[in-house]
DNA sequence: AAGGCCCTTCTTTTT
DNA sequence: GAAGGGCCTT
């Protein structure tokens, strides 16, 4: 099969392009993965390049699996020795190749967010500092945040005095890791490019070997990622990017779309390609898309086409509630099946939060319609699932102290605070990790100076579960995983335990089945092999398009997705631009490329749905449509939202529907309010104007600037610093000026 | 050591 | 509104 037959001019331009840089900046539906994929075939057949000297990362596994299959689609069978991968799965290889050189061991665990806190737990309470004055989630926040920027613990430059502690708590949290034989998810990256440049035989193995190095969603790669792909691509300097920065939606997560300008400042003699064609929308569609995103700054400006004239317009729907917003949306999904303009499955329905799918399942049960949910509650998070793992992580690395901790009295086996205390500081004597300690109480070395020095009770209850641990990592040898776990949930009592006669307990169980089939499902995976599996996998990669009912799912989750019916729930300003995101005009951004990637999964039709008021955490709160609403054309509208589309009153001038003398209903009133509270927008300060913000208290205003019709205030509070807010989400009163 | 009760804490989460 | 953590009692 012709390689380059049946692309677009652009596409064929990427896919053959010569060897150097390349960066590919391909718009929502343009054919990104199939450039890459093309490319990945060209360079085999065309230039005659071996496989095995070929890196091609992606982030999902599900992006590797679609990859990897379109590749031997196209090769006509699998290329032998391809690196193709996610990031993290193609760097736990190495670090698991090259141990040697590395203080933990080949059978290292791999720790998740959850397991993540419980360290920083302990590493605060060795420290002896109050998890209340510094909150684990914000310490860990920070550490992942230095091991995406490649900082260790002696590299961090603390710039505050929190961050001094957070440094402290990082380095104590490193210690903590090692002892465990673990790494974590920053990890895998980081310590892959400290071992880069630390091993020149190693730097120089992988750099000869891999003569192109490809890397999708490069908008989203954080500073180690990109590290790593610069690093391996040294050497040959063929290295082809594709990305959309209008896309990058993990800020949180250590993103920096700004790679995308280092890419050209590193490599200014790269080849850039525009995809603009979109094979996936409407006309209609697209062009709501790129008014809303072409608010952002700071981006590659891209006219995206389709050849798919017309199609219907976008509806937009104010619910008096959540509860009428579901039912609008089960109505709408009726109707259209109804049609047949579309089937069930045909549809996704998006949000921004997962604690609003709640309602919409209710909905979708209550008219006895199935549907499919991504992730909520994740099932690799649930606890019994994580219980579970955490036993097998044991058994393949007794050192796992996390582990250890999270089962080892479970269920009750008379082993409480004290006894793990001293079981603790036993090891700590010993020099070794709880773990390792815990398993030479079986081996005899239980004796003279290295005595277990806690109460004869505790030490029993200690022995007998290192017993029980012995007994199954000596079958975790000849066992598969599968009845492997069966003897660890016998006889650990677990099974038991869970099987407690409530409905609760079963479906725990029923949970544990699933995994236990999910080990069952590959029986030539070893322990080892299992758990990185485990470890490296979400619940979107099990995502099948079999059964016909609608998706529902986190804007989040539905990047990389297309359907040809899109709902997205909830758009008022406090969901979606989250509240967390007013106070930085960066995280406005990205809720603004968060809604982009939502429209654009969109192939037919695109609905949108606010709610008049809205119950969350408790108490019910009146809402303003999202102001991302505002910036869709009119024309390109239809609908019963008031304020949004043709036939009303810009919400700008809402002040003037008041009525005048007449006691104001409901909606009017809140209108009118709406219209207060927006008076900000835009609003230049003077500086050194005395301010007061709802939550930052009182400051003085450094500087403001207009930004595209708003304004960029920033603001010095006193015991804050300076704080950049935007001018119409920060509901800022001004003060007289005291004295 | 274990179980119950109150309190806080809530985004998004490719790996 | 729900779930996990911390504190208290038994």
């Amino acid at each position: 099969m012709d390689v380059v037959h049946g692309l677009n001019p652009q596409q064929q331009q990427a896919v053959t392009a010569p060897d150097g840089a390349v960066l590919v900046l391909a718009g929502p539906g343009s054919g990104k993965t199939r450039v890459l994929t093309h490319r990945i075939a060209y360079l085999i057949q065309h230039q005659g390049v071996a496989p095995w000297r070929i890196m091609a990362v992606t982030f999902t596994n599900k992006a590797a699996r679609e990859m990897t299959d379109r590749v031997a689609g196209l090769l006509g069978g699998r290329p032998d020795g391809l690196t193709l991968g996610t990031f993290h799965a193609c760097c736990a290889r190495i670090l698991r190749r090259e141990a040697e050189h590395l203080d933990r061991t080949s059978s290292y665990v791999i720790y998740d967010t959850d397991d993540q806190e419980s360290l920083v737990r302990r590493a605060l309470k060795k420290l002896n500092l109050d998890d209340k004055k510094y909150p684990p989630r914000q310490m860990l926040q920070r550490i992942d945040r230095y091991k995406n920027e490649l900082i260790k613990p002696d590299t961090v430059q603390p710039g505050s005095y929190l961050e001094e502690i957070a440094a402290r708590v990082y380095e104590q949290y490193e210690q903590l890791l090692q002892e465990s034989n673990a790494y974590d998810f920053g990890d895998l990256l980081m310590q892959v490019v400290l071992l880069l440049d630390s091993v020149p035989a190693v730097m120089q193995a992988y750099q000869q070997r891999y003569r192109h190095v490809l890397v999708d969603e490069f908008q989203d790669t954080n500073t180690a990622q990109y590290a790593l792909v610069k690093r391996l691509a040294a050497e040959h300097g063929n290295l082809f990017v594709v990305g959309d920065e209008d896309q990058s939606i993990y800020l949180f997560r250590g993103a920096d779309w700004r790679n995308v300008r280092r890419f050209r400042d590193d490599f200014p003699e790269c080849q850039t390609i525009l995809l603009e064609q979109n094979y996936r929308s409407t006309q209609i569609i697209l062009d709501a898309a790129q008014a809303v995103i072409q608010r952002n700054p700071h981006r590659t400006h891209k006219r995206l086409f389709t050849e798919r004239q017309g199609g219907g317009q976008i509806t937009v729907e104010e619910a008096h509630n959540e509860d009428e917003e579901a039912q609008m949306v089960v109505d709408t999904i009726r109707r259209l099946a109804h049609s047949n303009e579309a089937r069930p499955g045909d549809v996704a329905i998006m949000y921004r939060i997962n604690a609003q799918s709640r309602r919409i399942e209710e909905a979708l049960m209550r008219s006895g319609m199935p549907y499919r949910l991504v992730g909520a509650l994740r099932f690799y998070g649930r606890r019994e699932v994580k219980d579970v793992i955490a036993f097998l992580h044991l058994v393949q690395n007794p050192a796992d102290s996390v582990s250890l901790l999270r089962v080892i009295n479970v269920p009750s086996r008379g082993i409480g605070a004290r006894t793990i205390a001293s079981l603790e500081n036993w090891a700590a004597a010993l020099n070794r990790s709880p773990g390792d300690a815990l398993t030479h109480m079986t081996d005899g070395s239980d004796v003279g100076a290295g005595r277990f020095p806690g109460s004869n009770t505790a030490h029993v209850a200690l022995s007998r579960f290192a017993a029980l641990l012995a007994g199954w990592v000596a079958r975790s040898e000849i066992l598969p995983v599968a009845d492997l776990m069966d003897v660890i949930l016998e006889e650990s009592g677990y099974q038991r335990h869970l099987q407690d006669g409530t409905t609760e307990g079963q479906e725990r169980w029923e949970n544990v089945q699933e995994l236990r089939r999910v080990a069952a499902e590959f029986p030539d995976l070893n322990l080892t092999d299992f758990l990185e599996q485990v470890s490296l996998v979400s619940d979107v990669d099990k995502l099948t398009d079999e059964v016909n009912a609608p998706t529902l799912l986190t804007l989040h989750a539905a990047k990389g997705l297309e359907f040809p019916i899109v709902f997205i729930v909830g758009l008022e300003d406090g969901i979606l631009p989250h509240r967390h995101s007013w106070e930085e005009p960066d995280q406005m951004w990205e809720e603004r490329r968060l809604f982009y990637v939502g429209i654009t999964r969109a192939k037919s039709r695109l609905f949108l749905f606010h709610c008049f008021r809205r119950s969350l955490w408790g108490s019910t709160e009146y809402t303003q449509p999202s102001r991302f609403l505002e910036d869709i054309p009119p024309a390109l509208i239809v609908g019963r939202s008031p304020g949004v589309g043709i036939d009303r009153p810009s919400r700008t001038d809402w002040s003037w529907s008041r009525s005048g003398g007449v006691l104001p209903e409901p909606a009017e009133l809140s209108r009118s309010d709406r219209a207060v509270q927006r008076s900000a927008a835009g609003a230049i300060y003077m500086t050194g104007q005395r301010v007061r913000h709802p939550q930052f208290g009182e400051g003085i205003v450094i500087e403001s600037q207009p930004a595209d019709g708003d304004s960029v205030v920033t603001v010095a509070f006193s015991g804050l610093g300076l704080k950049r807010l935007m001018g119409s989400m920060a509901k800022l009163e001004t003060l007289p000026d005291s004295r």
